[in-house]
DNA sequence: GGAGGGATGTGGACGCTGTCAACTTCATTT
DNA sequence: AAATGAAGTTGACAGCGTCCACATCCCTCC
């Protein structure tokens, strides 16, 4: 009854394709993923995949989702070892900038135009909406207890992703910047920029 | 003596293919930019681009030099615009952003990794200093007229621009998270949303 | 238990692409 | 006026995505 995965000419060639897919994304970027080289890697004929995908930004997508799969588990998991829910918010974004430094191949993939409207694809759109579900959970629990401050939890989760994602891209677009930013300490230099620049312009006595 | 720019089989077509690079572009995006297509378009034959660009990258290169340039133009122009440099800075910040809103190819494209090492492309590299070089200079004279508080212009000046990019960046990636961001206000609402949390999560009376 | 039938993989083809090599055309220099 | 070298053309090759026709194998249903 249930789908069985595993047996039948090659044995699950999807997870072969996309675990190719994954080798050659992280070696060569986006542009380096191709259903054909996806193909040889797998040991398949050039056709083979399109038996499970129907065209390369089908695949492109598979990719996506899955790279949003892993960031919400590990954004889930990073929150799990907090009580308070500020520090879970701080675990989450730690997260979030750590996978976007190890792998900023798939995290351009996730956000990027790489493939065009994403919502099309649902395994996409929900793996991304349960990513997100991730942020409005720990800041409804940290109203619960008190610790966050109360308002929509949407539009508090919004706003922090969408800081934490400033962050997460400008260290994968470091390269522009990089070459300053380097010698002042890299990625954690740069998160240090960032919040005393924000200090500083926040502070009450300007001028 | 001078290099006559205009005038020989087809006159500046280094030019014309730089404007063909960009309109495609501009309409499909870094991959829909290719040597072969920006040949049809300027009207010459398939090769003909080799003349004046090694590879395709290197069309890339030269697209993300003019954005570059073109960036530090409007950089250096909304400066001008304002005679306190805090001011200006808040000028320069609105012009990034606007560029990254309006031609959100382009600004991948400067930024991303679509060309690898950017470094070894020369006109990169110094239209990339130069548009740093206006934030560093506004900097530095707001120092001069106290309005800026002291200390290294090139630090001042990388943090202020990490800001500017992370929300620059932020709009520009806006698909995953406009979904949610759209009608909260598009691209305003979410700077808005932005520094509210900045400005929330800085307020010294916290829990 | 044997015959479909649908899912899975193969092989060939087409037009597109980037790139190389050889050739032609033309402005400038001598 | 001849030579030189840059600018553009033509032809070729491999790799790509994609379509189509065919082969193969497992499952199901009579």
């Amino acid at each position: 009854m249930a789908k069985k995965e595993g047996s039948f000419h090659h044995g699950d060639l999807e997870w072969a394709l996309l675990e190719a897919a994954s080798q050659l994304l992280e070696k060569e970027g986006p542009s380096g993923v191709g259903l054909r080289a996806a193909a040889r890697l797998a040991g398949v004929s050039h056709n083979a995949p399109y038996r499970h995908f129907r065209n390369r930004e089908s695949i492109l997508a598979a990719l996506a989702a899955r790279g949003l799969d892993e960031l919400g588990d590990r954004m889930a998991k990073a929150a799990r070892g907090h009580e308070d829910a500020r520090r879970a918010l701080v675990a989450i974004a730690e997260t979030y900038v750590s996978l976007a430094a190890e792998r900023p191949h798939l995290f351009r993939l996730m956000f990027g135009q790489e493939v065009a409207d994403k919502e099309r694809y649902p395994a996409v759109r929900e793996a991304g909406l349960r990513a997100y579900q991730v942020l409005v959970d720990t800041i409804l629990e940290g109203q619960r207890s008190g610790a966050i401050r109360p308002g929509s939890p949407e539009e508090l989760a919004l706003g922090h992703w969408a800081i934490v994602h400033g962050v997460a891209s400008l260290h994968v677009d470091g390269r522009m910047l990089e070459e300053r930013a380097r010698e002042r300490g890299g990625a954690p230099g740069l998160a240090r920029l960032v919040s005393e620049q924000i200090r500083l312009g926040l502070e009450p006595r300007r001028i």
